[in-house]
DNA sequence: ATGGCTTCATAGTGAAGA
């Protein structure tokens, strides 16, 4: 069973990419975020006609979520039940007996931004509901936009990005007790290339210099068995790409 | 260089992303 995450940047501007990568690597699950678009003005019909079901969560302009299976998604929750927000940024469901967490996880902006305390509660409640959420469901996967580096390893310039918004010790530490709860990180579980990033910035030639950060992260709880996981950097070379590209894992 | 690009909403510029 092979999962994905990619956050879009616009699923309008990007369906054709998203067309093209569900064909050519046939995910069994692929996670979007960021796709912009309001529910009434989803491309339901286009992604059905690649051969595949879909179950959404958008608004106008910022945030959207999205599940791609090929199998139904059953039992499908919208948001974290444990706080209230407008922002649309969950969408859980259940995928060939595997639930399917899908997180677009604030930015924050910087850590003297009045998103950043937002981002902390946010996470805060992310890690209580899913604590619940792995005793109901053991096979569990989180998938999406972190917007965390959990390590020096996963930034380009660790001494720039030093205590910096997605790099800051309570975001690592908040990504750490997810780690503590049993999720794994899928991608460290296998050799991987020395800087390997998920997101470039579109200013300065940030994907041509490798400029990136690893913020893109798919965890799996323990009862699920990863035999492989990477970053596909194709979609990032494309004409007018996502600044994300996607990461995958198989499941045995 | 508190910048740079890209998207969206809008109809000239501003917010937000990371």
């Amino acid at each position: 069973m092979k999962l994905a995450t990619w956050n879009v940047n616009s699923l309008k501007v990007r369906l054709e990419q998203v067309k093209n990568w569900l064909a050519e690597n046939q995910p069994d699950v692929l996670c979007l975020q960021e796709t912009k678009t309001e529910d009434a003005n989803f491309p339901l019909s286009e992604l059905q006609q690649a051969g595949y079901q879909v179950v959404y969560c958008g608004q106008k302009t910022y945030n959207g979520v999205a599940i791609i299976s090929k199998l139904p998604a059953l039992d499908v929750q919208y948001g974290l039940p444990n706080f209230e927000d407008q922002q649309k940024r969950v969408i859980a469901a259940t995928v060939n007996g595997v639930r399917i967490v899908c997180v677009y996880i604030p930015n924050g902006e910087s850590v003297d931004s009045d998103k950043y305390p937002y981002k902390l509660a946010w996470l805060a409640a992310l890690q209580a509901w899913l604590k619940d959420e792995l005793q109901l469901y053991p096979k569990l996967a989180l998938l999406g936009d972190y917007n965390i580096a959990p390590e020096d390893r996963d930034v380009h310039d660790p001494v720039a990005w030093a205590g910096k918004v997605l790099c800051s010790e309570p975001e690592r530490s908040a990504f750490m007790g997810l780690q503590k709860l049993g999720l794994r990180d899928a991608f460290r579980l296998f050799e991987q290339a020395e800087k390997s990033y998920s997101w470039w910035d579109y200013r300065m030639m940030g994907f041509r210099r490798n400029h990136g950060l690893r913020i893109d992260h798919i965890l799996l709880s323990s009862a699920l068995e990863c035999t492989a996981c990477s970053i596909d950097k194709a979609p990032r070379k494309l004409e007018r790409p996502s600044d994300h590209t996607p990461v995958w894992a198989n499941l045995a």
